[in-house]
DNA sequence: TTGAAAGCGCTAACAC
DNA sequence: GTGTTAGCGCTTTCAA
């Protein structure tokens, strides 16, 4: 493997001017740039990430850092993963991902304050995380995605779910439906304060109680017997229901089936809208799913743009923690696609625009 | 932040004392290493990453290389993930999931000569994967999940693709029925030299030719549609099927709904088994889908070990292409699991031990 | 426009 | 059982 010195030998060169070649911190003439380029090229020299990061103290290693401790990443996840990954490499980082589950919080620590990574994007936030806590001590620059409960000291891209809420809702409403079923996450996901869960659920109330109507929430476990077992519960509180507006990715399969399995028909009987749903998983169903698709990859790459714009600005009181560390706060809302499981309902037309 | 020489001056010692301790490379007396463990976490003490990998020649982290082009991790590769950090953790290693994209070759040399990686697992590996050139090039140590067609250089862990298929059908001939389609991934899949699609094609012509019956396989494109399709073809082929047998876990959804939609039921008139799927998935179905699960955590922990075992054996001849290079070669099989979808087909009982 | 040299923070001989 | 010290391969003053 060689090195710089073997580059500038080759060369003819000092290594500090192989070094400027390669980070462009000072002008070169053409000539010695030729040469050096040359002599690289035939050693099929590359740096030494180690060195390199060492003496600069920067890694140029952003860290994607997402729990795997569930049922995988969906479309929407790794659309997420491959914006990130698109933006750090136009800005001169390399991402990796780093599985880190929701126990190891030392190993967390480790990671962040062993100088690895120049920034770090945190997902899943919950409204009370210590990993966010954890993170900020060690004092790596962080953007989240997803909200703490308390924002003002930080950096984040969310989900707009007041907005994607409104407009799924008002979809349904524009369509003549009156009795619409909320079926969110468990309570359990609710009670450990998820919150896109919360989120989402003060969101469906506000938008029903703002059309007059009766905001109906039913909890769901992440499985298709728990979809199941809610459809049954918003049929036992809601027995007029015409339509499901559902949270819940994997629950909605079980509503699917269990609607089936009682005699109705989609959209025919009962419509459906999926929330924050990819494409992909949206055509999965029979009939494809209406949904409100996530903006994953804008959400991935606003994420990284903003870290590293902080990284790349200037170096002025980077670990000063005055009101001049400018911080990123941002919202994006999912964009409805209607696709086949959204229709008027049977007994009643659209709503008339002076209705 | 402090180093290793702040801790060294507190403790009154010498730095090399400071770095044994943190290494064990060599015995320190219990009062020497009391006073400088004191130290460190008086001065909340955290090792410099790039200095330790430049001196010592090691990062001390694996690299899991996933192509992330595509529909997402399902939970399989979630599993196969957890699994493989778990294991790297436990030797001391960090596990970082670098998505590569297809296209950015240059972007993977880079990486793997960086000298950033102690050493590789790479995912997703196509019968003749130009990603596998590329990294032997560089040296690095590399372990294969999937197996490129000319293994004899090679570490792998891969799938039983035969010993899987075989069981699957082998499930469906006990339960008695004769006609079974097996819908694998879209020709253009099978054409780009997939190696779990190509495999199980072969190992279930094997196996049908070996019960004395006739193999029809029916390429499906990835999505609902494409099963829908997959399955119409199936019955144009073979109208008197009695069972799917379904490689594409996106398909699979779609095959569902057809079958539904074509009156038929499941498992009473088509029974249907899905191959190399997870639990997860599985259950989403209704009904539940007998499916052929796969190993994935177990997969990914062999393959951390089989690396880590090569990094930290013998440093002898690690780059030596000697023939004395250990490979680690293994398979492992999915394990059947019945669920609601498989049954006796409703024309004929199942066969006797001696028929 | 270029070179010399002092580190970056650590590991691992080598010495005792 | 412990200390000294020469690097690891690079960046970045300082000096020309």
């Amino acid at each position: 493997m060689a090195t710089m010195h073997d580059v500038a030998r080759l060369a003819q060169v000092s290594v500090s001017t192989v070094s400027y070649v390669l980070t462009g911190t000072r002008p070169i003439s053409q000539a010695t740039r030729d040469k050096v380029l040359a002599a690289m090229a035939e050693l099929d020299y590359q740096p030494n990430a180690m060195a390199r990061g060492l003496a600069s103290r920067r890694s140029r290693i952003l860290g994607l850092l997402m729990p795997m401790d569930e049922r995988g990443l969906g479309a929407t996840e790794t659309a997420f993963v491959t914006g990130a990954a698109a933006a750090a490499s136009s800005a001169g980082y390399h991402l990796v991902l780093s599985p880190v589950g929701g126990g190891d919080l030392d190993d967390l620590r480790r990671l962040a304050s062993q100088r690895m990574l120049d920034g770090v994007v945190l997902m899943e936030v919950q409204l009370a995380d210590e990993r966010v806590t954890v993170l900020q001590e060690t004092g790596v620059p962080l953007v989240l995605i997803g909200r703490t409960a308390d924002t003002s000291t930080l950096s984040y891209v969310d989900i707009d779910f007041d907005q994607t809420v409104r407009e799924a809702v008002a979809h349904l409403v524009g369509l003549g439906h009156r009795r619409i079923v909320y079926v969110n996450h468990s309570a359990a996901t609710l009670a450990s304060g998820y919150g896109p869960a919360l989120r989402t659920r003060d969101a469906f109330v506000a938008a029903m109680t703002g059309h007059g109507l009766d905001p109906v929430m039913i909890a769901a476990e992440d499985s298709a017997a728990g979809g199941r077992a809610a459809l049954a519960a918003a049929f036992a509180r809601a027995p007029e229901l015409t339509a499901v507006l559902a949270m819940n990715e994997t629950a909605i399969f079980g509503i699917l089936g269990e609607l089936t399995g009682r005699g109705l028909s989609v959209p025919g009987d009962v419509s459906v809208v999926s929330m924050v749903t990819s494409p992909q998983v949206a055509e999965l169903a029979t009939p494809a799913l209406t949904a409100m698709t996530s903006p994953g990859s804008a959400l991935g790459r606003i994420a990284i743009e903003a870290l590293v714009r902080h990284l790349d600005g200037p170096a002025v009181e980077r670990h000063l923690d005055g009101p001049a560390v400018e911080r990123h706060q941002q919202l994006l809302p999912c964009a409805l696609e209607v696709r086949g499981s959204t229709a008027p309902p049977r007994s009643r037309r659209p709503v008339g625009a002076d209705q």
